[in-house]
DNA sequence: CTAGGGTTAG
């Protein structure tokens, strides 16, 4: 018998054009009425026309295909696709299942499969899926093919991937881009950068995974070359683009770059959607211009969870506790439903600004009012929280009480509070249950030697030092970046390769001469712990950071404020000269270092204190 | 009548 396709029946194509559920209904019932539901081709039409355009009332053709006795595999495949699509994609496999009962899967329903699987991330299930694939042939067809290349490098399974891909006979472009797009997301961007190389033909997918792939692993500037590089090429760059390209300008914290991107963004007349809106905020808030990112979140048409949580968090990492939580009240008004990380933002914000009584009550909203399961990283906030407050017992308490095995960023949190609040003893016992986590946290032995420092406790300094050499630990190099003009100059801790380091050196003795003048005293207490160059005085100078504003004060013009993006935090030291710096050469300098921001004016920094 | 590759927050 041969199979006869029917157009779309006219009543139908007004499913697309419904703007809820009653409108479903009523077509609904007309279809009804005229009896045509009795014919599975139609109600397939119905099922799969909810499906595609009504995301939320997937659970009506669910319905529609449980009163059904012979559902077209049309209609189920539909159903697969849909929930692939969805937040509950697993929802998809009953009806393989049902098509296994009565009908026989086609490619389509193995390419909405994998990708179910691939949104699952079960390697049980994605296993299992793909022996079906090859048990009933599908594994010749391209969209299965791409799908499986997809799916393994979502599992982390390059090794299948590459197999897949190298069985292709004649990989098309969009077999490669998925080949590409697997090995930059697997942490092989080399790899994959060889594979982009030998493509014949790039389209500007292929050129966005590539650029993605730089952008996800942090090599940046990469990212930025090869944008460029895309724009010479004559590529046609879209919004997906430019969000990997802000990506890139935010983890560089190159403002100037990243508002050249914005400026190319209207220019160029890209959609501003709200993956695009959000990619920008997060730019503008990471590269420490939290004003201009709110002006992009206000002038957003539709804004999601995404988009309000990367709007405060950039408020509380800003030090605008109170605005970030202003924001949160805002969302919940706008009928946007929280989730883990918006609630990661909500804690930082109290944190802040020490809302403590008022970050347990969200705290324990999650679970209670949100039916949201509290992660590490919530655990961790709410001892930061009671630690920077001051209430170590409480977050000691906290981290005791947790219900699962606390980790090194708990711990952390709480040997930090030790630092500010000066606790040597619970500071040991932090730094004691990181060592057991985390053999080689370079970052808590220097911050318990840094306690100990501060108390004048030379044996505790030395008994650190002896402790990380004879464990091998090494103290990561500090790391400053500054953009000047457009080019990105980085400093690393007592780094001298830079070509203009004698004016620099020059600037250093001239902030020195200065800083003593305003009656600074610097701290050396902590620079007996610097292992391998032990210069002494000479190097606290010497912070990557403190070369940065060097160079910042040489190369920038009056009035234009420094900014510097850190690896690590700011030191106790450079913290209280930035301060000094800022008052007596009047400058505005902004440091975003691993955790936060401060913006240091006038001697003051908008931190308090607190970081 | 359905299909494959690229994009955002911790």
């Amino acid at each position: 018998m041969m199979i006869r396709y029917m157009a779309t029946h006219p009543t139908v194509t007004l499913v697309e054009s419904c703007t809820g559920l009653r409108e479903i209904k009523q077509i609904h019932a007309q279809l009804l009425i005229n009896g045509l539901l009795n014919d599975p081709y139609c109600l397939g039409q119905f099922v799969a026309s909810i499906a595609l355009n009504h995301q939320n009332n997937l659970a009506y053709s669910d319905q529609l295909l449980d009163q059904s006795h012979n559902p077209t595999v049309f209609a189920l495949n539909s159903m697969i696709r849909a929930y692939s699509r969805s937040s509950t994609p697993q929802r998809g496999f009953q009806f393989y299942n049902r098509i296994l009962q009565s009908n026989t899967p086609d490619n389509y329903t193995f390419t909405f499969l994998v990708r179910s699987c691939t949104q699952v991330s079960s390697s049980d299930a994605a296993l299992a899926v793909h022996a079906a694939i090859i048990k009933h042939g599908s594994d010749s067809n391209r969209h299965v093919q791409s799908g499986l290349i997809n799916m393994y490098a979502e599992l982390g399974f390059l090794g299948s991937a590459r197999k897949l891909f190298s069985e292709i006979r004649e990989p098309d472009l969009v077999s490669q881009t998925a080949m590409v797009s697997a090995c930059a997301r697997c942490g092989e961007v080399d790899f994959a950068q060889n594979l982009f190389d030998e493509m014949p033909y790039r389209d500007p997918i292929a050129w966005n995974a590539m650029i993605a792939g730089y952008s996800q692993c942090g090599r940046s500037k990469e990212a930025l070359d090869l944008f460029h590089l895309m724009q010479m090429d004559g590529a046609k760059v879209n919004e997906a683009t430019m969000v990997s390209v802000l990506s890139a300008c935010t983890h560089l914290g190159a403002l100037d770059q990243g508002k050249w991107a914005h400026a190319y963004i209207e220019r160029n007349k890209l959609q501003m959607t709200v993956t695009l809106g959000t990619a920008l905020i997060d730019m503008y808030s990471k590269c420490g211009n939290m004003s201009k990112a709110m002006d992009v979140f206000w002038g957003m048409k539709e804004r999601n969870v995404y988009t309000w949580s990367s709007a405060m968090g950039g408020l509380a990492m800003n030090g605008a506790g109170e605005k970030c939580l202003e924001l949160f009240s805002l969302m919940k008004q706008d009928g946007i439903q929280p989730n883990e990380v918006t609630f990661i933002s909500v804690l930082r914000g109290c944190c802040v600004v020490g809302l403590v009584e008022e970050g347990r009550k969200h705290f324990e909203s999650m679970t209670q009012v949100y039916g949201l399961e509290p992660q590490l990283e919530h655990y961790g906030c709410m001892v930061d929280l009671y630690g920077r407050a001051g209430r170590l017992d409480d977050a000691f308490n906290f981290i005791n009480n947790m219900p699962m095995k606390p980790h090194a960023g708990a711990w952390g949190a709480l040997l930090h509070a030790c630092k500010i609040h000066k606790n040597m003893e619970l500071g040991e016992l932090a730094l004691r249950n990181i060592v057991e986590l985390e053999a080689k946290n370079d970052g808590a032995y220097v911050l318990l030697s840094n306690i100990y420092a501060d108390s004048k406790n030379w044996d505790g300094v030395s008994s650190i030092r002896h402790l990380m050499k004879a464990k091998g630990v090494r103290k990561v190099p500090g790391c400053s970046v500054i953009e000047v003009g457009g080019v990105v100059h980085e400093f690393f801790m007592g780094d001298k390769s830079h070509p203009r380091y004698g004016e620099i050196e020059v600037m250093l003795g001239e902030i020195s001469r200065r800083l003593r003048l305003a009656g600074y005293v610097a701290n050396t207490n902590p620079v007996l712990f610097d292992i391998e160059e032990e210069e002494k005085e000479d190097a606290l100078c010497r912070h990557s950071e403190k070369v940065a504003i060097a160079f910042g004060l040489i190369s920038l013009d009056e009035g234009v404020p420094i900014r510097i993006v850190k690896n690590l935090r700011v030191c106790g030291d450079c913290h209280d000269a930035t301060k000094v710096i800022s008052r007596v050469f009047n400058r505005e300098i902004i440091v975003r270092d691993r955790n936060r921001f401060h913006h240091f004016k006038d001697g003051e920094c908008s931190c308090k204190g607190f970081w």
